[in-house]
This record gives structure tokens, sequence and C-alpha cells, in this order.
DNA sequence: ACAATGAATAGGCACGGCCTATGGCAGATT
DNA sequence: AATCTGCCATAGGCCGTGCCTATTCATTGT
């Protein structure tokens, strides 16, 4: 059974005459009785009567018509649906982000995104990178941003912009007044780092490795705007990126000026995986 | 997009496998692949991701595999009950019956095919000729049983017997104890017949005829269970068909033995129109 | 790095649907 | 009656396209 057989069937159904369904069908009419015969054969009874001059269905055929119709009817509804889907941007993104862009950067840029795009249903998951990127993986992050560099070849990632690394000094610090300074001249004061894990622990670790730098460690959490608080408490210094400096924050931000001293942020895809329009328009509007 | 596509699309979306999903389906892999792709490119977006190691639907796909699944299962329920509905002999049978046959022959006819079809739903409608024809061209009878000769090249009969004329005599009637007579032996007498319109009228009408009798018609009525009554009254004598020679009846009955008086009985179809298993069943009985 | 798995591509074959031409049949027309 | 017309079925040939095998490419696991 083929679904111009059923359309052949429902045409001539509809004009009452075989010549008259193969020009509504745009085939010649031998086609059409060909495939109607068919299709006969296909059941195993006829499905109209050819009494001469007019055409007419059977039992069969009466049975059979509105199956047929609501086949034809049905697929051509879900054509529709899907088009319309393809075509408008509506539809759930859940974006993943880590939580040193995620209030920062990121809700600033969603904020202008979804003002351009309010059809777009958007969903954020702040986790850390290897849960966003195994959750790029069973797909249920559409988009993670993140930090370069990262570990998978199964991923696309799309750079999106580098920021310098500042220090965040007690407001009484010798060096809080420097306009930038380098991460050699903190080498005597303690440190406040992100807990293990977060991925701009490693970020801001590696920039001391290369400065040739042993941080004192003396605190850990797992949110910048803790460390902050501390650092104005004058429990030491911290490392965090351009976009947290935060001048109603209780302590100073020094630019570093040690030319690694940076993290490049990213858009992550799963690689292979086809984005729907409002993931495509995010991906576009954050680039 | 074509039926075997969206066989294909499912047996993928349950293997998670384009190589199983063909296996599935008995086609080659490139097969399967080819028309997957020519599917996704007719509804415009891609319906699996391709991720190396296995596939996954798409939002798309997503979307789309329910409605594909309906369109598949709904095409072979629809089958199915076709199939079914020509196996089985249920099924209305609408039968057809002039008066001079419907309550004498036909009724003890029908009354042993229910008892062997007890599941065929037939329907009994009593008319004269030309209105039966006219239901059978509507395709509102699918059976009649009749008189011939009929009108009407668009018809098929199936000639199912003979039947003799029989005199209805009143008991006092001085041919009334004869075996047989000639039509000719009633030339005196005056006549009952059926009105005007019933073909039984029309076949003793041309018995007489051919036995150059031109009777006195002297009462006419719709049934021949009244002309008997009449007859037995004495009004007159009149003709009618073995099949309704009743013994209990007020009145003789006498064969005419004229060679051509009797009428033959057909079940008469529609030429071209295909008879359900039921009507097909109770042709074979009654022939 | 290499083998193994799985999807896409290439090239060729053949089935089947479409075409035109024709036949057969019934109705309408003269 | 005889011819014409309309309609469905059949015949025969063409061609698209779905299928195949063989191969390539990409990714994964050893």
């Amino acid at each position: 059974m083929e679904l111009h057989q059923l359309r052949y069937f429902s045409a001539v159904a509809d004009t009452g005459s075989f010549s008259r369904g193969a020009e509504k069908c745009h085939v010649s009419q031998p086609s059409l009785s060909q495939q109607i015969l068919k299709l006969e054969s296909e059941l195993g009874g006829r499905l109209f009567d050819r009494l001469g001059r007019s055409v007419r269905l059977t039992d069969l055929g009466e049975a059979f018509l509105p199956r047929a119709r609501s086949v034809l009817h049905e697929l051509s509804s879900a054509k529709d649906e899907l088009t319309e889907r393809l075509q408008s941007e509506a539809g759930p993104v859940v974006i993943g982000a880590i939580p040193t862009i995620a209030p920062y950067w990121l809700a600033s840029r969603l904020a202008t995104f979804s003002r351009k795009f309010p059809k777009v249903h958007l969903t954020i998951a702040e986790e850390i990178t290897p849960v966003l990127l195994e959750r790029l993986r069973a797909g249920s992050v559409d988009l993670a941003i993140l930090a370069l560099p990262i570990r998978g070849h199964e991923f696309d990632s799309h750079p999106l912009f580098s920021e310098r690394l500042f220090a965040a000094l007690p407001k009484t610090h010798k060096l809080a007044r420097r306009p930038a300074l380098q991460l050699a001249d903190l080498r005597r004061d303690p440190f406040l780092f992100l807990r293990d894990g977060h991925c701009f622990r490693d970020t801001a670790v590696a920039a001391c490795d290369r400065a040739r730098l042993d941080p004192r460690v003396v605190f850990e959490s797992g949110h910048l705007s803790s460390l902050l608080a501390m650092v104005g408490a004058g429990m030491g210094v911290s490392l965090v990126p351009e976009m947290a400096v935060d001048k109603s924050k209780p302590c100073r931000f020094v630019r570093i000026a040690d030319p690694q001293a940076e993290r490049t942020i990213a858009a992550v895809v799963l690689r292979g995986r086809t984005l729907n329009r409002g993931s495509r328009a995010l991906l576009a509007h954050l680039g």
C-alpha cells in the first residue's frame, strides 16, 4: 500500500470518476486505474463498483475511505506542524553556564536576548564544567557557556571573548591603589580560592603556576561573592575574572599585568547535534 | 514523503541505529540512509543527530515520531479491519422481492438461510418490479427477486425456477374438480386480477393473450389473498402462481395446462456491483 | 597507532509507476 | 439501427528511483 494510492482512491471517491480523479491528481487515467487495481488486489476486494457511466464506492470502499482520508490528513498536518516548528524560534532552549559566568556576563546578555526573542523559552543550568559537558553529551543541555580549555573532542567550541584576570585586594592593601600589578607582587599574601572543581580555580592556579607563584590558600568557597566578602574583611587576596569586578564590593580590584593571566569564554555544543532555531539565535546573539 | 520512509524512520528511532534499523526493515543500511536523508530534506530539518557512536532523535524527530507511528498504525489497523470485514459474512444485505413472491416461496427460503447464516443481517423490501429495479440502480437494494422478463440491460439475472400458473375457482365452479384445464375453458367467467403495476398481472394477462382470451375483469386488488377471498365468495375466477396455492383457502386450485402459462423467477443484481459475502451466500442459497 | 564499528557516498541494476495508444462497453445522438 | 462519445481496462515502452554492493570517512575502543 502506498500513499499515492490513498490519494488516488480519495480523489476518485470525491469526483465519482476515474478520469476526473486522475485529472485532480495530475496523472493519466490509466496510471490511476492501475494503482486503484493494485490497491484493491492488496486489500482483497473491490473498492469501487464500475457501473458503466459512473463509479460508486462498495461497502468495502465506504469503510476504507474515512481511514484513508484520516491517514492523509494526519500526515499533512504533521508536516505542517513540523515546518511551523522549524520556522518559529519558539521552543525550549536549555543553556548551561559555569558559576563564574552565569551571574555576571551571561545574565545581562540573556536579558537583551529575551527582549529580542520573547518566544524562546530559556532555561539556565548553573553547573561546573564536567557536569555541563556530561549534560551536553546526554542532550539535556543544548548550549554551554564555559571557560576554555575543555577536554573531550566530541564538542565544538565557539570562543566568544577573552578577559583579563584581576586581583581582589583589601582596601587597605599596599597595592590597592596601583593601576596594575604582577602576580609575583602577591607572593607574600594569603590566597582565597574557589573550591576544587570550579574551573576558574584551575584558571587562577594555572596563572599562578606560570608566574612561578605557589599561593598559600587560606580559604576556599563555592562562590566568588563569598570570597570577595572575605577579601573585604582582610582575610587575604583573591583572583577574579574581569566580569566579576564590582565597584560596590568592599574591596579593590587591580588588573593583573601578566600576559597570560586571562581566560577565554566559549559557547560549546555537542558535535553533530542540530540546534533548534532558538539555540542558533542565542548562539548568534552571544557571539 | 513515502510510507517506507516512515517505517525506516520509526525503526531507526526504535533501534537507535541506522544499521540495526535497516536490518529490521530488511533493507541495506545505505538504502535506509538515503531514504532518511530524503525525508529529512523534505521536512526541512534533521530528524536524527549523528553522534558517532549512536544516533539520537532531534527535537524535530521527537515531534515527528508519534505522528509517523500513528499514521503507520492507523493504516495497518484499517487494513486489518477491511480483511476482517471481507472474511466474515456479517454485514447488511437488503433483499427486494415483489409481493407475489415475498410471502410465499421467499419467506420459507429466507428462514432456512437465516438459520444457516445467523450473522447476516437481512432486510426485505417488498415492492413492485419497477421500484425494485430503481432501488437496484441506486444501490439501496443488493438483490431483487422478481419475475422475468425485466426491461433494462444494466442488470444481471440469475433464473431460479419456473412455476406453473393455477386457476383459482370457487368450490362450486363446474371445473373445480378437474385435475387441469385450458385457459380457454374460462372464457365465460368474470376475472379478478391484481392491480396494474404488479408484474404478476402482466404475467396473467400475457397468458390470457396467448390463449386468445380477453378476460372480463370485475375486481382488482393489491394482494393475492384479497383476490382469493373474493374468489371463495363466488365473485369470479383468478389466476395465481403455484407458490400461492394454499389448500386452506376457501377456493379450489386447478393447474392451467396451456404450455406457456408459467412464470420464471430470477434473482437480479445490478451489473458490475460487487456483492458482499452475505449477499453472495444468499444468492448461492437461493439458486 | 590500529582495528572495529557505523554512517555516508558512488555506481549500477531493475522494479515499478507513468506515459501514449488502443480496446471494449454502455449511453446518447442522428 | 448505426454512429459517436465518454469512460474504464489493457498493452507496451520509457524512465525515475529505490535497492543493491563496494568503498570511503569518521569515531571509538584496544
